[in-house]
DNA sequence: TAATTGTATATTGTATAAATTATCCATGTC
DNA sequence: GACATGGATAATTTATACAATATACAATTA
């Protein structure tokens, strides 16, 4: 248990830190988590495992089945296009919730997470590449008041970034990603919603297209792993 | 633990009945759920009841703080606006989709449904009330195939419920959207999808517009209070 | 041989008990 | 008097031990 973040509660913990290790493809969809395995990994007892992966099961990144155990979901197609539909109408209400209400210690908030992104998209750092992704997306909506909103784009986005972490890493997709990024930024900035909010929902789409090529590329990757990081 | 429904594990027996007691105001918004009387109440240990109340955290019915306990949530006037929001765009997402595949069979369900939901009205079963009508809801959209948007406005409709059931007993709300599900339901057997949408929407505007209504009247009813029903 | 039943083993689920953490209130200090 | 400190109490969190369930495979029977 050598964690730098602190957590409140073991179970916590642990949740974080599994959720960490299926976003990043160390447990592959299909993977078998076992909590016994999971337990003397971590060097816990069984049950903060279990919570962490309720916890996990909500979240739709493991699926629990009674006396069976936890598998590490995986998405279909169309269920990965119905992820980027939806980030496409949240978003875009988030955004044009946000924009008017953006304040100057925002942009510069901003301004440094894009410059992180763009930093760790040329050191290669697939990790920091999915989450400073996400930080820039909720960053841009921080000032929306639609908390309900606001969870439903957060769930969305840790879907998505599962894929995308691990196969947008060819060289166009990241630079195209950061070049609208800055777009949205600088469109926010001058206050142009309509302009902004139409950009935003090419970008996802742009990410769902390069996502859905690489996907017929890979049809059925994983088989069923057991837990030994 | 006697409980008709049959459940795989004490944990999701124990969920499913929490979560009525919660829907049903049996534990009001603000109702601190303390692990011991629940487990004692229930006749088990914490354990499941813990494991129930993290799946509930999940669902958005209660918060959890660590080492302080489970506190009933209470949506404020906002986010009960934003929740409505969302069920429009995403139900009649759902239900444009879900129109065209509708099959004769799936009509007849629909009739069963809300013959008990009209059946419930004359009762003034409040409890059957909400469960009904989430009912005629998802069977409305049962032949959509977007897995995660159903997931989605499975959430929300269960958050509106909470609040509908207890207060939209008056007579006019009730009997008006007995009305509307069974325009709902024929426009949809005509295939008028874009009408059909438009009611829809139109149908949760009238359903936010009476709860603000009742909302205005009783502005922070609830205190915290301990679980011994 | 095919199907079914029984048994062993592994894994999950639950209960009980110990450890950890927060809250409350008294006491002391500035 | 206001604020901080410390211990008592009550709650949650975690570990250990036991029970229930599923799976695999052997044994039995038609």
């Amino acid at each position: 248990m050598n964690d730098n973040i602190k957590h409140r509660t073991l179970a916590g913990a642990i949740t974080a830190q599994l959720r960490q290790e299926i976003l990043s493809n160390t447990y592959p969809a299909g993977a078998q988590l076992r909590q016994d395995a999971l337990a003397t990994a971590y060097g816990v007892s069984r049950i903060p495992v279990r919570e962490a992966l309720i916890q996990l099961e909500a979240e739709g990144l493991v699926q629990l089945v009674p006396h069976k155990g936890a598998v590490v979901t995986r998405l279909s197609r169309d269920e990965v296009n119905d992820v980027f539909d939806l980030r496409i109408l949240l978003e875009t209400r988030l955004f044009k919730d946000s924009i008017p209400k953006l304040t100057s210690q925002d942009f510069e908030h901003l301004k440094t997470i894009q410059d992180r992104f763009a930093g760790a998209i040329r050191a290669k750092d697939l990790q920091q590449w999915g989450t400073l992704n996400t930080q820039v997306h909720t960053a841009l909506y921080s000032r929306a008041e639609l908390p309900q909103t606001a969870v439903m784009v957060a769930s969305l986005l840790q879907k998505s970034d599962r894929y995308t972490r691990v196969q947008l890493s060819s060289k166009n997709a990241t630079r195209r990603a950061e070049e609208e990024h800055d777009a949205l930024i600088l469109m926010a900035r001058q206050g142009r919603v309509d302009a902004a909010c139409d950009l935003l929902a090419q970008h996802i789409e742009t990410v769902r297209q390069d996502l859905l090529e690489l996907l017929a590329t890979e049809p059925t990757p994983m088989q069923p792993v057991n837990p030994t990081p």
